[in-house]
DNA sequence: GACGAAATGTGAAACGATAAACTGAACCGT
DNA sequence: ACGGTTCAGTTTATCGTTTCACATTTCGTC
């Protein structure tokens, strides 16, 4: 902690090649200066190490290089590897990730946005967790924004990676309908305040549909959040005879529930997960889940932000189709 | 895009109120002004909804509230779990994260740490990919750093929280002898330049203590890439009898490959992983591994960071003691 | 009622980089 | 030789905040 850490500056390196602060700062981007100089500069910043400060740049107002990724919650694994894909992704642009973690809490969310603006990123990427409130607009009009896996009513965003919600709920229940369910427990993860959300909506058309009888419980997202709730859904007199949760983190909760409770999965119970988590296929029994590429999303992401950033102006939308990965947690109603 | 976000500034206030700039960043702070000064700039701050600039802040040099967060790879599972709590736990303490992902690679740790310093942050909490080289020494001199979960050779850190690495092996390595084990595969985190990382030479040591005929195998974290490397040691002539993974994400992969040949766990081959990671006793089988408690960790942590920036000036340490969390995938050899 | 010390406030410089506007000089064609 | 470009720089202002040094006013005290 001694000296504070002297980085070169720009002024150090005017200094000593006897030119304007400007002229260096020409020099270094390789504008304007004629060829001499800015080889002389560009060498004299080489030996000094020179890195330009992005603090600096940043309140000058220029671009920071640096891209703020929100995620609705880190304790959703399928989020963290989404989170990694995204962050991966980006690097391979040269484009540095400021994270925040609004941890299940839609005004949080805000907040961390407004501050990720602040710090004068260049774009967003956002995992929403909640609705757009107003606030979102304006944040969505002064910075290019992109969402991932959630919409941000009436904000104006220069991407948008979906996922066809309406036909990966719709599978699930085919599927469990198929097997000869008919009483669904949904576990959905709860936020405050969104009660049209796409996925929970998805669930209500496609139940009605298939003449199914869903219940919607709201849920944390972590493991230790739905266990207990499981263990509640499963103990009831008229317990259903499938759970289908919408992340698969949740699933996990539950699959851990229905072990302690001594449920054989899927004889007893048949669990569905949502998003399809690496692991799932490793869990015991390996879970049925809705797989969307990770890796086409964190790729559209980016590269819309990418776009943008480099002046292309249409917006984009790309709408990410699901994959069924039937497993061994769902089987037939015994 | 249109207009770039006119966020209220000091000096805005400053006019309204008829201050000069410096008596409103005075009384922003509570200081020197008299008390019906603060209150009516405060008033008005508020109702501006004025928030002070991190970027302009951090640039005077200044705390900036953020500290950064640098983990050897997101690809980990665990250290996913760990860059979530460490998070939360800086966010319980107001503090803000900026969370870069060395993805393994001890140089590209470097640039990242240099460029978390270039940002101003407070405080940099770091759970080391690399050894040291000469560059972090300098690093940690001017910027308070807390190691978690590896050291950082040479470097002044303000806190260190380790892992008995030695016990933790020794825990497997007994318990693996004990079950007759006699030839064991260690699959360890590649990284170029580690030759002599703490995890691995505990299982030298240990080993020779034992007596057992330990072969260690450098391996890449995520699943996809330990897979590969599991089938080729699975299908070795003089197979192992065990696997010990450093690190349960490698353990997944095994188990994956294993799952592939056809090979029963633990029948036909023990795995154990490392780290315990919350989904190891879902898996199928679950997963021996050495737990450490995330919590504690990030706890500590943040706790030695805080108090350290709050100036309580003495080194800090603590040392994490593993216990090893026995379940189904090891048993006596056959 | 004069004197020094608080209390309260102001202006200017600084942090590091960038952009707009300006200054000479060299160079062009006519 | 003259006005107009272009080149290669320099000056100056700016981003938003903090801090140093200084200028007033107020106050208690002898």
């Amino acid at each position: 902690m001694a000296t504070p850490a002297k980085r070169p500056t720009i002024r150090q390196i005017a200094e000593e090649t006897d030119l304007s602060v400007t002229a260096v700062s020409y020099a270094l981007r390789g504008e304007r200066m004629s060829a001499a100089t800015i080889e002389r500069v560009q060498a004299k910043a080489a030996e000094l190490g020179y890195v330009a400060d992005p603090v600096a740049r940043a309140l000058r107002g220029g671009r920071t290089g640096t891209v703020g990724l929100l995620v609705g919650s880190l304790a959703d694994f399928w989020q963290q590897t989404l989170a990694h894909a995204i962050q991966r992704e980006l690097r391979s642009h040269g484009l540095h990730t400021l994270l925040a973690d609004a941890d299940g809490d839609p005004d949080e969310e805000l907040v961390l946005a407004q501050r990720l603006a602040a710090q004068r990123v260049d774009g967003l990427i956002v995992a929403p967790v909640g609705p757009a409130g107003g606030s979102w607009v304006e944040i969505a009009a002064h910075l290019p924004t992109v969402t991932v896996a959630g919409q941000l009513a009436g904000a104006e965003v220069v991407g948008e990676v979906a996922f066809d919600q309406t036909t990966g709920v719709g599978e699930v229940l085919r599927h469990l309908h198929a097997l000869g369910h008919e009483r669904i427990a949904v576990l959905s993860w709860a936020v405050g305040a969104s009660p049209d959300r796409p996925s929970e909506r998805a669930v209500r058309e496609q139940a009605a549909i298939l003449g199914l009888q869903c219940e919607i419980v709201p849920c944390a997202y972590s493991l230790d959040g739905s266990r207990p709730l499981a263990l509640e859904v499963l103990s009831r007199e008229d317990r259903p005879t499938a759970i289908f949760c919408l992340s698969d983190s949740i699933a996990y909760g539950v699959l851990h529930g229905c072990r302690e409770l001594g449920l054989r999965v899927p004889e007893d119970i048949s669990i569905v997960g949502f998003d399809d988590h690496p692991l799932s296929r490793l869990v015991d029994p390996p879970l049925t889940s809705v797989n969307w590429s990770v890796d086409r999303a964190a790729r559209s992401a980016v590269g819309f932000l990418v776009d943008h950033l480099a002046g292309q102006a249409d917006e984009r939308r790309i709408v990410i189709a699901p994959t069924l990965a039937v497993r061994a947690s769902s089987g037939p109603v015994t």
